[in-house]
DNA sequence: TTGAAAGCGCTAACAA
DNA sequence: TTGTTAGCGCTTTCAA
C-alpha cells in the first residue's frame, strides 16, 4: 500500500475512464441509479489506483464530519481513568466500524470552553458525554445547540438519552446478598452527591436493604465522602457505631478505607466486612481480595457511539439503555 | 452565548458591512495589509453576531484539518491505561491552546489499519503515536507516509522526532541509590524486549550498577517477563539464587511479584527488597509502600503535542527530548 | 442511466 | 488597502 501525498480526485477518475464526476460520485455511494458495469469500473478502477475520497470535501458538501465529539472531565482522581479509557476504546471500535473518528474534548468543572467551540465549530456530528453530574451544565450547553448527544450515565434533563449501567439493581442485589450472608449493621460510605451515579448507587443500596425487610434507618449512611480525610472519619464513625460492614460506592473510597483499616489494624472479614459498588485493578490485589461489583465500560462506550450513529442518522433509538453488571462475591465478605 | 445552528457565512458578513468576502477572511486571519479601521469592524460585527468559521470549509481550502491525531494501542493492560488517559490529557491541553484538536485512534498489534486510513482519508495534520515497539510497524508506517508526526518513547528509526521519560538516568540512579544502601545482589524482571522502553530501562539498570564499580554479570537478569507466570517463575528463581533486591521495570510485574511474594509469605523489606522503575495507583497503597521512579505523563503528552505542532509549522525541533524524574524512597527498600 | 452545473464556506493569486 | 476571481473536492438538483 502506498501512501501517495499526492491526491487522486473523482475528476481524475472521471476523466480516466471517460464519465462524469456525478458517475463516480454515485458509484462510490451506491446513491442514485447506476448501471452494474459502470459501477463495477468505477470500484475496478478505484481499488487499483488506491484512490480514497477526501472527507473535508465530502463534509463540505454535506455538512457533515464523520467524527464523534467524546467528551471527558479532565480533572478527575487516578482512579477512575481507566474507566475513561476503556469506555473511549470502546466507543472507538463503534465508531471505527461506520467510518467516524473520535474527536476528543476535555471539560473541567469550571470551564467548559471547549464543548462550546467544538460545538460551533462543527466539528463533530454529535456528543457523547462520558458522565453526568446533577444539574449538568455540559448537559444544558448540549440540549441548547440542538446538536445530536448520548450520555453515559443517566440524568434527570428531559429527552436526554441515556446509556449506563443498571446500578439500582446492580448495588440492590449486592446489598441484599450482603444482608443475607449474616451483616446486620451497613454503612455506606457514599462519593459526591454532585454525581449522579452516587444517588442512584444510594437508590441501590436501599432497595438493596428494603428487599431484606431493612429500612434506611437500619443502616448507617454517609453521603458526600469527597476527601482522604472525610472518607476516614466515615469509617471511624461507622465502627464507633457497630456497622460490621461498610460499603463503598467506588473503589477509590475503599482503598481509602482500607488504608485506614489496615492502618488502625483492623482485620477484614473478621472485624468488619468491606466490598465496593465498582471495582478497579486498584482493588484486586488486596488481601483479601474485595468483593465488588463489575461493569464493562468498554461496553458502555461502544453502546453509546452505536446509539449516538443512530441518532445522527435520524433513526428510532430508546431514551434510556442500561447494561448488565456482575456480582462478585470475594474474602471481604466472608 | 447562542448556538444558533442556522450559520452565518463569511459571504453574509461582508454583504452586511458592504465590503468583500476578501476582506473580511483577511480580518479574521490576520493576513495581508488591512486597515485598522475596516479590521476593527469586521471583528465587531462577529463578535456582535456570534460568528464562528467554518474550519471544514477553511481545512478544503488551506489542505488543512486543525486535527492532531493520537495513536494508542488498544489492547494494554489496565495497568498502563492511566498512563495514555494522563499523556492524552496533556497532549488537549498544548492542543487546545493552538486551536487544534485531537483525533483517536486505536492500534492493535496484528492491526494497524485504522491509522492507515486516519492517515490516507487525511483527516489529522500531524500524529503522536503514545508507545514505541521494536521495529514499529506504526513507525513506519508513518514515515513512509509522509505526514509530521511525534512519538512518545524512543525509537532507533532515522529522523524520528521522539519525547521520552529520561529512562536512562532515572532507571541508573535508583539501581545506584540501592546498590548504596546495601543490596548486594540485584534482580532484574524485565518486561517485554518488544517495547523499546523495557530495553531502555535494561540499560539503565546497567548503568546503575557500573557506576557503582558492578558488572551486569553480578545481577540476575530476566527478560521477557511477559506473563504473570513467566514473572513468577522469575521472582521464584532469583530468591533461590540468593538475590536480595528485585528490580521490576514496570508497577504490573511489581504488583504480580508482590502477590507472589505474599502468598510465599517472604517479607519487605526482610527478606528481600522491591522497587519498580514505573509507579502508578496500583502501588501506592501497598504495605509497605513500594519505591519506585515517578514521572509525569501528563508533561509528556503535552510536551508532544507542542512539538507536533511546531513540526507542522515547518519549524525546527530537536530529534529528541527527554523529561525528568523523580526517585522516590519508600519502604520496601529500607 | 448519465451528465452539466451550481454550490458547500473559505482562502489566495492576481489585479486594481 | 481592497476587490475579483478561481479554486479546494465532493454532492446534488435538474435536465437529458
Amino acid at each position: 500500500m502506498s501512501y501517495s501525498r499526492e491526491k487522486m480526485t473523482i475528476d481524475d477518475i472521471a476523466q480516466a475512464l471517460g464519465i462524469s464526476k456525478t458517475t463516480v460520485s454515485r458509484s462510490i455511494s451506491g446513491k442514485g441509479r447506476i448501471s452494474e458495469d459502470t459501477r463495477k469500473k468505477v470500484i475496478d478502477y478505484i481499488k487499483a489506483h488506491d484512490y480514497t475520497p477526501n472527507p473535508i470535501a465530502r463534509g463540505l458538501a454535506q455538512a457533515k464530519t464523520y467524527n464523534l465529539g467524546w467528551v471527558v472531565p479532565g480533572d478527575v482522581d487516578m482512579s477512575s481513568l481507566p474507566f475513561f479509557q476503556l469506555a473511549m476504546i470502546g466507543m472507538s471500535e463503534a465508531a471505527a466500524s461506520d467510518d467516524y473518528d473520535i474527536l476528543l474534548t476535555m471539560v473541567y468543572d469550571n470551564d467548559i470552553s471547549r464543548l462550546e467551540k467544538m460545538i460551533k465549530n462543527r466539528k463533530v456530528d454529535g456528543v457523547v458525554l462520558g458522565r453526568t453530574l446533577e444539574d449538568d451544565i455540559n448537559i444544558k450547553t448540549l440540549v441548547k445547540s440542538g446538536i445530536p448527544f448520548v450520555v453515559i450515565g443517566s440524568s434527570n434533563e428531559r429527552g436526554v438519552i441515556q446509556i449506563d449501567n443498571d446500578h439500582i439493581n446492580a448495588c440492590s442485589e449486592l446489598t441484599s446478598i450482603i444482608v443475607m450472608k449474616g451483616a446486620k449493621k451497613l454503612a455506606l460510605i457514599c462519593g459526591s452527591s454532585a454525581q449522579i451515579v452516587n444517588n442512584t448507587r444510594y437508590e441501590g443500596f436501599i432497595k438493596g436493604l428494603e428487599s431484606r425487610g431493612m429500612k434506611p434507618s437500619d443502616a448507617l449512611i454517609y453521603m458526600d465522602c469527597d476527601t482522604n480525610a472525610i472518607i476516614e472519619r466515615a469509617v471511624d464513625e461507622a465502627l464507633r457505631n457497630g456497622a460490621d460492614c461498610l460499603i463503598c460506592t467506588d473503589d477509590h473510597i475503599c482503598h481509602t478505607a482500607l488504608v485506614k483499616l489496615s492502618t488502625d489494624n483492623i482485620q477484614i472479614p473478621n472485624d468488619v466486612k468491606i466490598a465496593s459498588f465498582y471495582n478497579s485493578s486498584l482493588l484486586e490485589r488486596n488481601q483479601p481480595p474485595i468483593t465488588s461489583l463489575q461493569y464493562d465500560p468498554r461496553k458502555l462506550g461502544f453502546e453509546a457511539a452505536r446509539t449516538l450513529i443512530d441518532c445522527i442518522n435520524g433513526k428510532e433509538v430508546p431514551q434510556k439503555k442500561l447494561m448488565g453488571y456482575e456480582v462478585v462475591l470475594k474474602g471481604s465478605t466472608l
